[in-house]
DNA sequence: TGACTCTCAGGCGAAATGCCTTAGTATATG
DNA sequence: CATATACTAAGGCATTTCGCCTGAGAGTCA
């Protein structure tokens, strides 16, 4: 288990949001998506944030097409639940349910979502 | 209320943590709690990082004692709940409920654990 | 007073971060 | 083929952050 701090930026983050969101994208693609336009500046900026998000591990790049596609190596739920475990490790000791029980007491949950919790602990069973 | 990105460094957070577990410190005691010795430069080190925890809001400082007293300003409920938030915020929308469901996929919870949480949203109802 | 302990203001180097430039390669179109 | 277009690769730059450290000065108590 690799036990990386994560440490995805804001703005890395806007990019996985883009590849989470259309799937997989060439460079052009997200720079629209974020920019709403196309420079050479904006072109190279998403290229390094590429960059450093695949040596961090989250995108991986298809290079048999002349405009590479990128994709997302990780998806959405499963970096948010390395989050929550991130979490529950620095104060839960690792252990997730009683992070899962401080959050039911804390949040202000609306009738919907306890229902929809229900739901689940009881699909779970 | 825009949340801020919150942003506490994993040091900071060490800090926090003697903070959370001892109650109201002086600098000597968190110095000591972290490394096991005392110097003029770990002292100062410390110092440093108390000073952006309170530019932060996390810390409030005494200093009607001659070693001033620090105190954590948010509980570590309180700090897991809005880096929860937060997480709900960038992922879902800022809904919870469905982070939830990612959370609660993620782990094996005990029995005991679901009639906790069972118990703790009838309770909330 | 003198020996300590503490605070305060601020600096330092390394790393991270977002942005940008230049050069070169592949593709398409006349 | 010749040329323009679109893309990649490699790397630099300015700023900020982070953890650490120094030096000066003030409060405390024998």
């Amino acid at each position: 288990m690799s036990k990386k701090p994560s440490e995805v930026t804001e703005t890395e983050l806007s990019i996985l949001g883009v590849l989470w969101d259309r799937g997989p994208c060439g460079i052009r693609d997200i720079v629209e998506a974020i920019y709403g336009e196309h420079t050479p500046t904006l072109h190279a900026t998403v290229k390094s944030l590429l960059d450093r998000l695949g040596e961090k591990g989250y995108v991986e790049c298809d290079r048999s097409t002349f405009a590479h596609q990128f994709s997302a190596k990780v998806d959405r739920a499963t970096y948010v639940g390395e989050e929550l475990q991130r979490l529950a490790d620095s104060h839960f000791d690792g252990s997730l349910a009683p992070m899962l029980l401080t959050l039911v007491e804390r949040v202000q949950l609306t009738r919907r979502d306890r229902e929809t919790l229900r739901t689940i602990i009881d699909n779970i069973r």
